[in-house]
DNA sequence: CTGCAAAACTAACACTTATTAGTAGGTTTT
DNA sequence: AAAACCTACTAATAAGTGTTAGTTTTGCAG
């Protein structure tokens, strides 16, 4: 029955990309060997081949899965009818969601991308570009009916993205402010950055 | 003469300190060998010892020279006599400027410094640390004095960091916008988006 | 209990890694 | 000219890389 089967395999190769995501964003892809995740599922690195095809290929479903979340929300956004600077406050929030409760994984997307190879490297590339530049639309928008202050999109767009990924220092430190407060100062900060006024 | 040596000695060093911070901010330090650095300086692997002691030292001198010129400037801004938000913008365009103009020895000393090794590796998470530190505290004698809106300060820190090194992206896009101008927008998103209003 | 497939293991492969030893050529200092 | 040097080279080392082959163990269906 090959339904057991996937269930199985899928859900140990689930366990391999979850603990892979962990090493990679704390010591990068190049400086994680396939040993070192081995050790962590508990198993022996030929093992690990059971289940993956190979290393490259981890990374890849790291990031494509990432990159097909926030892909879907942007999509959501640009078929409402709310205002434009709504649009925006509504997608750095899914940003700052996404890094606070998938954080590994959207961490490694933001930053390990660059070991992806090709065709994988370019397609990812192209995705990435194509969501700046769909953000900077809906930033034009607002900029045009007002809502937001004459200012440069794509700059707008490359300070919320950064800003977001500053979250991995929240992540790191000690005396946290609740999850809730930084959604909160984040958005007053950037939100009003960017509203007319 | 020691002089001459010396002179010669640290030429070449730079180079290779040089082109070792541009092959480390494309590929990461791990995935940067030795053989690689050589061959784009122009000579054979094991001559680079002649001139560094160890990959690892590079990534020191890289690292810790970036982080004593923003620790230097920090420490003017401190003992200026400059409304906060005068001091928060001007730090902020150290940041900004820094990038353009030093962009892959910051952006490596921003990115690769978990590949440092002790001591070095907690002396720079302690130095990285009191910079925040400092920097959240002009942040707070702000709102203090009514010039910042009132915000979680560490959290402001977080972004104007984090934002300014979206300016990578600045560096890699086609159509770029001068740098005069990447400064000014930059400059307007965020420090509007703490001024008390 | 038997049979079978999934998934673990050990061993090994072919490379690549950073780094050292030893040496020769060329320049500078004495 | 001789001595001292700096810096390049070749060759080698020991350790680590991702991955494959082949074999044994495990756990479930009949």
């Amino acid at each position: 029955m090959p339904a057991i089967k996937t269930n199985r395999n899928s859900s140990k190769k689930e366990v391999i990309i979850s603990k892979a995501a962990k090493l990679f964003r704390e010591k990068g892809f190049s400086a994680t060997s396939m040993r070192d995740l081995a050790e962590n599922v508990g198993v022996e690195a030929a093992s690990l081949y059971n289940h993956i095809r190979s290393k490259a290929e981890i990374l890849q479903e790291i990031c494509f899965r990432v990159a097909n979340q926030f892909m879907t929300h942007l999509e959501e956004m640009e078929n409402s009818k709310q205002s434009s600077i709504a649009k925006v406050q509504s997608i750095l929030q899914f940003h700052i969601r996404q890094m606070i409760h998938n954080y590994e994984a959207v961490h490694v997307a933001d930053r390990e991308w660059k070991h992806l190879t090709d065709p994988y490297l370019s397609n990812f590339k192209t995705q990435r570009k194509t969501y700046r530049q769909r953000l900077a639309g809906i930033i034009e928008q607002g900029i045009a009916k007002k809502e937001i202050k004459k200012i440069d999109a794509p700059t707008a767009v490359l300070i919320m993205l950064h800003a977001v990924s500053g979250i991995e220092s929240w992540h790191r430190s000690k005396q946290k402010i609740s999850a809730e407060q930084l959604e909160e100062n984040m958005v007053i900060i950037l939100v009003e950055g960017l509203r007319a006024g």
